[in-house]
DNA sequence: CACCAGGGTGGTT
DNA sequence: AACCACCATGGT
C-alpha cells in the first residue's frame, strides 16, 4: 500500500484535520514549542492566556517581563523553560524584521536558523517550516516512526530515509500537513492491548484486526 | 497511585 | 552515537 492510499483511509476515517489551529504563523511558532511534550489543549490555555495579555505578537512578546510570561505558559508545563523560549523566539522574530522577512529565506536556511533557537529541535523546526511557513517538509515524531516500523516491519529506519520517502510519496503542503496531523490523531488512538501495535489496525498490512483499536 | 502528552537539552558512557 | 535525568502541568 502507497502513502498516498494511507493518506486517503486516515481521511475517511478521522476527517480532515484542519492544523493548524491558530490565527497568525507567529501564533503557530509559538504553539510549536508550547505543545512540546503536552496536550493541545494545554498549549492552547498558554496561548490563550497570552493573548489576553496582548503577548501574542514578537515586538511585545519580545519585551515583556518574564515573570509574567511564566504565569502565563504555566497551563503547558515545563513553564520556566517555555517562557524564556518563546520570549528568546520573538526577539528572534523581531531583529530579523518580522514573519514575512524569514519566509523570503529557502527553506534549507530558515531551518538552519529556527533550529539555532534555544528549545527548537528538528521535530518543532520542522512543524514551523510546514505550517507557518508553508514548506513541503515531513515532521518527524514518535507516532509516525513507530506507525512507518510496524508498517513495513522492521526495527529500525533513518530520519533521513523515512523523510525522503514521505515527502517523495506526499510532495504537497496540503498532504504533508494532513498527513502528519492525520498520524497524530491516529497514534493517540494506539491499541491499548497491544502496545506494538500503535493503531496501525486500519490498514491491511495489520493483523491485529479493526477489534483491537482503543 | 502511576503513566502520559503534537520534545529539547545537557551530561555521561 | 546511544542512552539518561530532567524539565512541570493537567488528564485519565
Amino acid at each position: 500500500m502507497t502513502l498516498r492510499t494511507s493518506l486517503e483511509r486516515l481521511v475517511a476515517e478521522y476527517g480532515p484535520q484542519h492544523w493548524w489551529p491558530a490565527n497568525s504563523p507567529f501564533e503557530i511558532m509559538l504553539g510549536a514549542v508550547l505543545v512540546q511534550q503536552t496536550t493541545w489543549r494545554q498549549a492552547a490555555r498558554a496561548i490563550d492566556a497570552l493573548g489576553n495579555a496582548g503577548l501574542l505578537n514578537w515586538s511585545a512578546l519580545a519585551n515583556a517581563d518574564p515573570s509574567e510570561v511564566e504565569a502565563r505558559v504555566r497551563p503547558a508545563g515545563f513553564y520556566r523553560a517555555k517562557a524564556k523560549r518563546v520570549i528568546a523566539l520573538a526577539a528572534f522574530v523581531a531583529e530579523v524584521g518580522g514573519v514575512a522577512a524569514l519566509n523570503r529565506l529557502p527553506t534549507r536556511e530558515l531551518r538552519g536558523l529556527l533550529l539555532a533557537r534555544e528549545g527548537v529541535g528538528e521535530e518543532t523546526a520542522d512543524a514551523m517550516l510546514l505550517y507557518a511557513f508553508e514548506r513541503p517538509v515531513c515532521v518527524i515524531d514518535a507516532y509516525l516512526r513507530r506507525w512507518y516500523l510496524r508498517r513495513h516491519g522492521i526495527d529500525r529506519i533513518d530520519d533521513r530515509t523515512l523523510r525522503a520517502g514521505v515527502v517523495k510519496a506526499l510532495p504537497s503542503v496540503a498532504q504533508l500537513n494532513e498527513f502528519h496531523a492525520l498520524i497524530v490523531e491516529h497514534g493517540k488512538r494506539r491499541c491499548k492491548t497491544r502496545p506494538l501495535c500503535d493503531g496501525c489496525c486500519l490498514f491491511s498490512e495489520c493483523s491485529h484486526g479493526q477489534a483491537s483499536v482503543a
